[in-house]
DNA sequence: ATTGACGTTTACGTAAACGTCAACTAGCAT
DNA sequence: ATGCTAGTTGACGTTTACGTAAACGTCAAT
């Protein structure tokens, strides 16, 4: 289809906000199948525009992607990640809606900042290990192959 | 069988070395269910004693699975989970075994480091909406109740 | 002897998050 | 016209991480 060819196959990728992205560069991009960007599609995680059939996505589609793909990488489910991507948009203006929102950013950073202090520890962890582990190397002589 | 049952029922709960704990004991304390701890030692997560068929759990195995619980808050699979729990016993004789859990150690620690780069960021951004909806808030007056 | 609390195994079920075909279609190059 | 390359939908399969139910054993107390 090459809708986002580019005019003289100069320019590699001008990351314009003007963009259009083809499924399978996000997919390259991002190193997922496109199949897992329609399902994120179905689940409502995404809405690209269409040309025919065609799913055309622009830069903030590139931009929720890569959110999704962060909120999977700590550990989110796809209902969660969705939730809070609903966060960005919500209606702004009523006063309810305004404090609803403030109190699911204010729980949702309470619940990341646990993770960040489970995190912290778990990186302690392992250093002391791996500290330990180096200490015994250097004990041992720092000869390369002695085995 | 009541095989943890304190003597005198006077003892709350002694946090021992030496103490034995039984399956409902642990899933209570982590808020699991008993088939959850089942299943993770049919992973080879846990291997606890048996007395007959019953299930006896150290204080070494009770350590393992909050180390489980807090690696699943973590996003890591079980599969995940097992090998960084090896990690842990594996044979520190051999100089090779070495290396390459020193090797293992700092592969991880560096994918832990990226996910506390990706937590921050995402902790920046809600904290970044909160502000805001904040800030509108008191914009828009104080008083509690007017919508 | 029965009840109740707790434990066991075996087996099947399920929700989430995709992967894997299969069978199209649409545009472009030869 | 034919083939190639991307794209599409639908249906079904798969893995992970358990839940649920059945059917049973065991011990302490009643």
């Amino acid at each position: 289809m090459s809708v986002a060819a580019t005019p003289s196959a100069k320019t590699p990728a001008p990351r314009d906000a003007q963009r259009i992205y083809s499924i399978a560069e996000l997919s390259r991009e991002f190193a997922i199948t496109p199949r897992t960007i329609r399902f994120y599609e179905d689940e409502g995680l995404i809405k690209p525009r269409r040309h025919g059939t065609t799913r055309l996505y622009t830069a903030g589609d590139r931009t929720r992607l890569s959110w999704i793909l962060r909120g999977k990488r700590l550990g989110f489910s796809l209902a969660e990640i969705r939730e809070l991507l609903d966060l960005y948009q919500v209606d702004r203006t009523g006063l309810q809606q305004l404090r609803e929102l403030q109190r699911r950013c204010q729980l949702h950073i309470a619940d990341l900042e646990r993770k960040r202090a489970d995190l912290d520890q778990h990186i302690g962890e392992f250093r002391d290990v791996e500290a330990q582990v180096s200490a015994e190397l250097k004990q041992r002589g720092i000869d390369p192959e002695s085995d």
